[in-house]
DNA sequence: AACTCGGGAGAACGACCGTTCTCCATGGTC
DNA sequence: GACCATGGAGAACGGTCGTTCTCCCGAGTT
């Protein structure tokens, strides 16, 4: 096994135990027998549990705004392209292993120890915010408006991480649809 | 000092290191500590950790609770008294140890290993979704808009306690605005 | 004055965890 | 075959933390 599958197979394992389990209850050793990746090569790839913590979030916001973005480009027409976000996020929270928002999991459990974490899941949230005003902006809407989308957004992933339900990713699509109206 | 004495001690300390810097990172050390409440006492008001960090939880919900209505209930228009909750939210948000809504981070932290807080957590949320919902059908409007005011708000939370930022309550009220007129 | 008892300070215990180290096997190279 | 680098398995180390225990003090009681 090469060093690249190695770390790829490291951050599979790490993915989906930081994931699933939160990142403060997995220890390096769950990720090493998850994984099959030794400690050793484990400290070489990764220097320290926080580094693989960023790869790991990294990793997983590349992944997921490609999604994202997927799911929004089968559609041409500019303000369907807008409500297709929520349609993904109806997607995502019925995925069967679905345990919230990394980002804001993350946050809650490391925001206030880690200022590394902390920046990647601002960053996250920016790249997601600026990806909405791109969508609005491209649907000739005002501005104001991808502010609140987002937000919508935003508490529609908390709400289905806490609830464990999809129901508000269709709430937050037809609230995001009077929005769309109402401008 | 008696026993109940001891006992608001022992979660003012909690509240603010749990608050400020999350349950896990706390040790009951820091606790004793900052609450000049021995160990001895701690464990016998509070059996283990876990129930420290329950009735934590317990007291903000009550004050936070509180503290909405009070600001609400300065107004009488049915209307205004729903808008008057993203108020609310801008003021708490404006604190100066203003950390994020504290059952999202716990939630965040806790959630996938103690089922306990987990439901302390959906508890504290549906409550406030449940006043969100009595002050919509005060004012005559459809009960869906509860739902959606509820993610605004949710939304609002989330982002200003990573950011650090007031504005997304300023956002969330424009929002909740429009659908206040849209419905 | 002796006794009791709740409580304080802090040591002790046991478990866990991030990180490093030891020892050994393997496979490529001369 | 001798040598070397690489990496695996897992022990070891140092620190932290939740929880309990020991020892001692002081106040109230008889």
């Amino acid at each position: 096994m090469d060093s690249a599958a190695a770390r790829e197979r490291a951050l599979d394992a790490a993915e989906e135990l930081f994931y699933g389990r939160g990142v403060q209850s997995v220890g390096m050793d769950d990720v090493r027998s998850t994984s099959g990746v030794s400690l050793k090569r484990l400290y070489q790839l990764f220097p320290s549990k926080e580094l693989l913590v960023e790869a790991y979030l990294e990793r997983r916001d590349t992944r997921w705004r490609e999604q994202l973005a997927a799911h929004v480009d089968r559609h041409e027409d500019p303000r369907r392209r807008v409500l297709a976000v929520f349609d993904r996020l109806e997607e995502w929270f019925a995925e069967p292993d679905f345990r919230g928002c990394a980002w804001i999991n993350a946050h809650g459990e490391l925001g206030a120890t880690s200022p590394r974490v902390a920046a990647r899941v601002r960053a996250h949230k920016q790249a997601f915010h600026a990806y909405l005003a791109r969508l609005v902006a491209d649907a000739g809407l005002p501005d104001t408006l991808a502010g609140q989308l987002y937000l919508l957004a935003e508490g529609a992933m908390v709400t289905a991480g806490i609830t464990r339900a999809t129901e508000p990713a269709a709430r937050a699509r037809e609230a995001a649809g009077l929005l769309l109206r109402a401008v």
